[in-house]
DNA sequence: CTGAAAGCGCTTACAG
DNA sequence: CTGAAAGCGCTTACAG
């Protein structure tokens, strides 16, 4: 910068002036200041900015895996938004583990960042106080009871219920609900919903808790039948867990929907030509992504955000994953 | 610092190298320190620290797109090997425009990164020149022609080759390919393997080119197989675009294995148990990824890197979804 | 083994 | 409308 200045003639404080688009700057001498730039070469250092101005134009964004689709297109929806408004996006993995999401935490803290968005790890560890250090901290996909911050959630307890009932409602009674972790949030939000249609039918929840993989569910499957081999549906909790469920079913030689019927919750590309199509509750993503970004903005601008859980509602795409059950005697029995 | 340097009765530069680990101290002086940072709740300024050092501990990874599942998996194993390492991994997206991937680039520069890891956007720009000045860069996935850079990729040619073959040596005849965009070099790269293998047999090529995604494929279907209705099997470029070839089947009333032979490049989680399972090449994506990161490792380090192509093989997955071609009525003659 | 000084590249008050 | 001074939080030489 001051190589710039000398090459135009001014100070530096004129240079930072012209650059940063503030205060007045003659046409004159801001001509002169940009023809020099180009002359010189000047590339802006980003981190003497934030070390003068104590925030970086930055937000983190900390997920529990890049490698779930439903973080992965979160990611693009939010960084489309803060892209528009010059904010970078620091992308931060716990690895859904407590430990690690503190240390991504610290590490995020020492760049001073604008903002923060978290969808907090199954046992999260994570207090009102930690979060206060970031100024403008949003939570997504995931909430944490007891924590005074802003949540962007869908409904998932209304969403789950109404998945539930659309298996009751073609003649189901024995559904199995294939869960993530036990402790998650979106668990006990989804599983409220299930065990709330499922007792409203008078039917007997059958819960099943996974690590919320593919891999976790599809090794879930075959103990579950063993369990209850009368199982006639299943729900799965994600997408990952909605392929588990599906290599869990094929593993054991079951069929999707003759033998089982599904439903997903969160959609993914492959179930809308899966065959049969997979039925689903597609959570808004972008949507979400959206306004989480909009609620950190809001908080870095100083406008009022309400602490609690902001809800964007999910849609339940019917297709063919869902029939009316087999004869009692269809297995083992002919 | 100067805080805790006070607490211990010592100066600035002492907590600096206890910080650091670096240089001589006492045990004494050594404890003390310790016990004034945590007394006074230190936490370290990374943009002081980088300001001064004149390098961020911080690597940048601009993709095209974090929504394909290949490029997710790809940020997870560079990450985690940059994690042992301190490094802090930051991710940029270029929506495979070149104009957004010069200014991602030159915001990443403004942080003064320690190495560049890039997976080039269709029709870059990019030169030896732009890269030079990230110290260490590597591309990754994508190569560029006449770029003295490292790049790590996979045996595209052979792999694309032996693909082809397997839907050759199962009697196909007219097999279409369904590519990237053209001008990308993993288009041209598998493009040629291809070729080749078709060429070999005495088969005509039958060469589709998309934006890679599976919207774009799916369209893609209906207009190939009007033009050539004797199409028996396909190969489809990515994951995206192998989705997108069964979604266009499906729309126009086709089945596979039945109707249409498939064989995929780049695996997914879902190909492994759709029904049939997707015969695919399996890019070796953690490998790719943990050696890109080692390259950047290395250069940092000032270990000589070999410019120019490092390839990872990827291995033939042979599943359900080849069988041998039906007879030549059965379309539209029965 | 420890410290006083200088400076990384900017921006923030404060003058004029 | 423009500039001289100070300082953000560290680390890098240089002394001792």
């Amino acid at each position: 910068m001051k190589t710039v200045a000398a090459h135009a003639g001014v100070s530096a404080q004129t240079v930072s002036r012209v650059l940063r688009g503030q205060g007045y700057v003659s046409e004159k001498t801001r001509a002169k200041v940009l023809a020099a730039v180009t002359a010189v070469g000047y590339r802006p250092n980003a981190v003497g900015r934030s070390l003068r101005a104590t925030r970086t134009p930055m937000v983190g964004l900390l997920i529990t895996d890049i490698a779930n689709p439903f973080y992965a297109a979160l990611h693009k929806s939010i960084e489309a938004v803060f892209r528009r408004r010059g904010l970078t996006l620091m992308l931060l993995n716990s690895d859904d583990d407590r430990e690690t999401e503190r240390q991504q935490l610290e590490l995020l803290r020492s760049y001073r960042p604008s903002g923060l968005l978290v969808a907090p790890a199954v046992h999260s560890s994570l207090t009102t106080e930690d979060l206060a250090g970031f100024g403008a901290a949003v939570l997504v996909s995931r909430s944490l009871p007891d924590l005074a911050v802003p949540s962007v959630v869908t409904n998932e307890p209304e969403a789950m219920g109404e998945a539930t009932r659309s298996l009751l409602d073609a003649g189901h009674r024995r559904i199995a609900a294939v869960l993530g972790p036990q402790g998650a949030s979106t668990t006990s939000r989804r599983e409220a919903g299930y065990r709330e249609a499922v007792g409203a039918a008078g039917a007997e929840p059958l819960v099943f808790y996974t690590d919320q993989t593919g891999a976790g569910a599809r090794a879930a499957i075959p103990h579950a039948l063993r369990a209850h081999p009368d199982i006639t549906a299943a729900i799965g909790f994600n997408a990952p867990v909605t392929e588990g469920i599906l290599a869990g079913l094929r593993d054991v030689g079951l069929r999707c929907p003759q033998d089982v019927s599904l439903v997903g919750f969160t959609d993914a590309p492959w179930m809308a030509f899966y065959p049969p199509p997979i039925t689903v509750v597609r959570q808004p993503v972008e949507a979400m992504g959206r306004l989480a970004a909009q609620l950190v903005l809001d908080l870095v601008d100083g406008t009022p955000v309400t602490a609690g859980l902001h809800v964007v509602p999910s849609t339940l795409l019917r297709r063919e994953s869902v029939v009316a059950p087999a004869g009692p005697t269809r297995r083992g029995g002919e």
